[in-house]
DNA sequence: TATGAATGAGAATTCATTCAT
DNA sequence: GATGAATGAATTCTCATTCAT
């Protein structure tokens, strides 16, 4: 479950035209993803100035006139990844249930964004140097559906602290912090490995890090 | 005490140049100074490869020649500003002292991380790039002195842990986690400031939110 | 009666290949008419190397292979339209009868050259952008059948002008007089238009001035 | 005096900025002069979209680069080239006095017109291009000023009619039959040249028949 | 020191044309 | 016949760096 660049596949291609009604062809899948897959590569390395269109035509194993007949430009494929990568990226906070066990609700958040840091740290990175560069691409996006559904999470977790179901924590930094701390190993990855001299990420031992960091965190008193 | 370009300068300017004994003259120092401060602004805002050696000179105020005068390249302004950066970086770190309450040299070290974040964004952000794409400058100091000294302060914490004076978590986690949390605030500014949808950044909130934090987690059993 | 890519069809189609003998059929004929009217639209307004196959191919509604299939480039579409062009364009010309009254031929001409402005702007334009760029696909029309024409109408107006039935002026200055007033109105239709501030072209108020001068150039002292 | 480059250097460069109140230098000023007149070359011939930067930097003798020092690309360089020739190209109209004789002022006009057609072939052509091409670059120039000049000598031409001065004719007709019948010899050259089939371009013979033919018009009756 | 001038090496993008079906 | 797919050859423009003064 690592890398595909099939995941969050539920939008369309919207490119190769042809317009309006067109049916993308299954070349015209399979070309995007690879494009795509290529390009998450390159811009969650590099940036989104840093990376080259001769990088990612080359990683998708076509030439680059041919990439510009699938995508307008390099900006829509940058645009078209994180647009993709949107809703996968908040599929975690999305699930966290009003019904479910407080502290195992935002426990259980925790391990999901941490197995997504695992699964998808280019993704993560993609995110990160967007948002670090002032998120000029999807800032609409984050001020308008990212902020409703924080909204909606941070009002469920204020209502728990309420009813002592969890410690009277700041809702929004509690999020904050979440993302921070898992993120944290895929967009740091190079710190982190350097600074443990060793070549995996120790993921296992994260978890258990922070699971007893939020566990101490929230359980009531 | 925001934004500037002489804070932590403690290592001495290792270029300009003229080449051996000449030691530097008042404008030459001064020329450097303001040449990386704008660098500073353009490298954390575009990264590397977006920062142009044209936005430098013009936010210095001076002519692209003369930049190249005091600087051999590009990369050579980026280097040094890092390498500047990296001892101010780690003053808090370095700072902990073995002598001190356990609890309150940890809960002090992530307040001073938490005021660099807000003082030195810019900062943050520089070396939050570097690192996002593999820190291919600054690789070597990371495995070498940070390494070094990120491992004796896990040794102290291991040490504080084995008697009891704070919980037993992994130090390394740790010292990521509260890098995490407190840089998160000048590395995804941008995020924090859209969701809450305030243009400032709610330090204060911040500041109680990881203290409690880290108490809950630190207080010995 | 306006911009109709039919008029002047008197000279077959030459390409669609298939080869030899084939006939072309219906289809095939009006492919290719909706080719030149597309392309027709695109060179008048931008030139031979401004006008791209796009351009056209999407003005008549095919696909930019289909078209190539009809032509075998884009100058060979440009170079057809300009003959065929030809043929219409000197129709007036050659219809000025030895026999008829000669101020009369003459007006007669300046009034059809001004209708073909009106009713064929885009030919007249193509025409001139092709002039304009020291005609590089019709020199050899130019110099050929069309100065032949030429010499002969000249020929016939030295003729009038030696008996006396018209004022004695040089008979090619005439003819490019006439050319030059006329087309004026197709060619600079944007200026003409921007000058007097209206959306329209007043082709009546031409008609009298024209008429107008060139009776008074002619008319026998 | 013919093709001269440095005629209507009346606006200075703005180029290579600097900004507001930098002089520009004798290098800047021999520059652009050499940039421009490889770009009227160019454009002349091949319109906009056909030059190309290559050409102009070629017959410039500078490198590509270079010239896009001088000026911030192709459009610009066509913009100034157009803004300058205007006001040479609109001095012979400007000087037409409303204190001399009528019929004398206005066809010392066309002389000078057609002198203009002679001198600065290249630049009736440039004009002749931007204008067929539906005037995308100097409309507004056209809609404003040339349009208020055009309507005062209108309204100067309508009071000589009315006081009896010259033949009563409509006056913006007049102004565009002057301007077609002159700058003929010069958009149209290969076509004159051709049909003539002479190298060189009879403006002694144009001369006699414009004036025969602007006389006629307008002598009183 | 300082800078106006210049440039080679890219980088994005366009476009006529060809390929394969 | 028709078209989706693909590309090589430009073409415009950027940018780090060097030259000359």
């Amino acid at each position: 479950m690592v890398n595909s660049s099939e995941a969050g596949d539920k939008s369309p291609v919207k490119f190769p035209a042809g317009g309006s009604g067109k049916k993308s062809t299954r070349i015209q899948r399979e070309k995007s993803a690879r494009i795509l897959e290529a390009a998450l590569d390159a811009f969650s390395s590099f940036g989104l100035r840093g990376a080259t269109l001769d990088q990612i035509a080359d990683r998708a194993g076509i030439s680059k006139p041919n990439l510009l007949y699938y995508f307008p430009g390099k900006e829509a494929i940058h645009r078209e990844l994180l647009m993709r990568l949107l809703d996968m990226w908040l599929d975690p906070l999305r699930s966290i249930e009003a019904g479910g066990d407080p502290v195992e609700e935002i426990v259980g958040y925790v391990m999901r964004k941490l197995e997504m840091a695992r699964d998808y740290p280019r993704e993560s990175r993609l995110f990160a140097n967007e948002i670090i560069q002032d998120a000029p691409t999807i800032r609409e996006v984050l001020a308008g559906p990212l902020k409703e559904l924080v909204d909606e999470k941070a009002e469920l977790f204020a209502s728990w602290a309420q009813a002592g179901k969890i410690a009277d924590v700041d809702p929004y930094h509690l999020i904050f912090s979440i993302w921070a701390t898992t993120q944290h190993y895929a967009d740091f990855a190079a710190q982190v490995r350097l600074v443990l001299d060793r070549a995996d990420m120790p993921f296992d031992d994260a978890t258990e890090y922070l699971e007893t960091l939020f566990r101490r965190l929230l359980s009531p008193a």
